[in-house]
DNA sequence: TCTGGGGTCCTAGGACCC
DNA sequence: TCTGGGGTCCTAGGACCC
């Protein structure tokens, strides 16, 4: 059996570049995706497009994206939108819209398929491809096809992306950043040492920032280092299945197989409110938000044909700690009324005394919704009046609607 | 002016059953 | 009455990823 041969392609800035097709006047400018609506541009008498700009951002926003230019400014995902608008005032901010990024990902994807079938889907932007079958793949190390995807992509999208191609995913993984953006980076395993080893232990897929700081904290820093301490230590640092995860992954070893297709395993919704609520004081309005989420979770749920059985809430409080709470119901249920039932029982289990900042519902313990239970649904009286109905029947004024 | 929303996987303890 | 193993389900929290 020939050695594999695994791309990792990842789309270059992707919602950014996604708008700068819709908005090429923004080219060569800083661009931030973030914040909810409402700083959409708005198009001028004299045709010219007016633009938000970040100075002008309050709120609690991240950033989503961020085009290279304003990543230049020291801006990336996850930065607060107000910290962001200190770091780039001038840059333009746009809303996401996921429906458009969607449907280029559909465009990217398809296209991928074009030049080789086995795909392993890893998001909205990024996707494993195995290269291995593909004829003359294995000649050139795969640098012929690595260029067949970039040129199939941008051909069906107008956009650039960045594509590793080495023995297993792990390792693509890497290698795609490595050259970003518009990259292509191949790499053998003879090069692992003298390629890999340099680089920081935090750019593995799978060590985040808890791991970094406890890897630094024993003077480990590069993958090298990793690569060079003794499993015994990692070991007992880290436990026998992490431990050992760590210790193949700074060596490159990394046998999992592609992943083809996989079922929801949870669908949920949550929110985080404009302003901190009090679980007394806003009781009502804490009330209706649940609600709403019950509802868009129903919907969800009856949209991709799924039911659960065990329903859950999670809370996040002023000071940013997480609860979460979890009911396993006796029938499985994607029916808003229920959902809201049970996420209400969750919350009396909660003491309710910070400030919160969040609410969410999730529904677990997924199964496919027959097509019978899809019937029923449908013939179930729309989600919104079931929503009104149920306000009216207890009144507004309460957290525990469905109680 | 700190810190979104949607996921997955892992761990660990307790209940309960055989 | 005590001891004990294995297995599954449920719950809560945490790390990590896109």
């Amino acid at each position: 059996m020939p050695q594999r041969l695994i791309a990792h392609l990842d789309m270059d800035a992707f919602y950014a570049s996604v708008e700068l097709l819709r908005y090429p006047d923004l080219r060569g400018r800083p661009v931030v995706i973030g914040g909810g609506r409402g700083h959409a541009p708005v198009e001028q008498a004299d045709g010219t497009r007016r633009y938000a700009l970040l100075r002008h951002y309050a709120g609690r926003g991240v950033v989503t994206t961020a085009t290279y230019e304003a990543r230049a400014l020291g801006v990336h995902s996850g930065l607060g939108l107000m910290k962001a608008a200190a770091l780039a005032p001038d840059a333009v901010l746009l809303p996401a819209d996921f429906d458009e990024y969607r449907r280029y990902s559909r465009l990217f994807k398809v296209a991928v398929r074009t030049v080789a079938p086995l795909v392993e889907d890893r998001g909205i932007d990024e996707i494993y491809v195995d290269l291995t079958e593909l004829p003359g793949a294995q000649g050139d190390r795969g640098r012929a096809a690595g260029q067949a995807l970039k040129d199939a992509v941008y051909a069906a999208t107008g956009l650039s992306c960045s594509v590793g191609v080495t023995p297993n995913k792990l390792l693509s993984k890497i290698c795609s950043e490595l050259d970003k953006p518009n990259g292509l980076t191949l790499l053998s395993e003879t090069e692992i040492a003298s390629r890999i080893w340099p680089l920081a232990a935090s750019r593995i897929n799978g060590v985040g920032p808890k791991t970094t700081a406890k890897l630094e904290a024993l003077g480990i820093n590069s993958i090298g280092d990793l690569a060079a301490a003794s499993r015994a230590t990692l070991l007992s640092e880290f436990g026998q299945s992490y431990g050992t995860w760590l210790h193949a992954a700074a060596h490159g070893r990394d046998e999992r197989p592609m992943v083809t297709h996989r079922e929801p395993k949870s669908i949920s919704r949550e929110t985080t409110f404009v302003r901190d609520l009090h679980a007394v004081r806003d009781k009502s309005a804490l009330g209706n938000i649940l609600t709403e989420l019950c509802v868009r979770l129903a919907d969800d749920l009856a949209r991709k044909g799924y039911v659960g059985k065990t329903i859950g809430v999670k809370l996040r409080f002023d000071d940013f700690k997480v609860v979460t709470r979890d009911l396993t119901l006796p029938e499985y249920t994607s029916d808003a009324r229920a959902i809201r039932r049970a996420a209400g029982q969750c919350l009396k289990r909660v003491a309710l005394t910070r400030r919160l900042r969040l609410v969410g519902v999730r529904a677990g313990a997924l199964a496919k919704a027959k097509a019978t239970d899809m019937a029923s649904h449908s013939a179930a009286p729309p989600l919104e009046r079931a929503k009104r109905s149920a306000q009216k029947s207890t009144g507004p004024n309460t957290l525990s609607l469905f109680d």
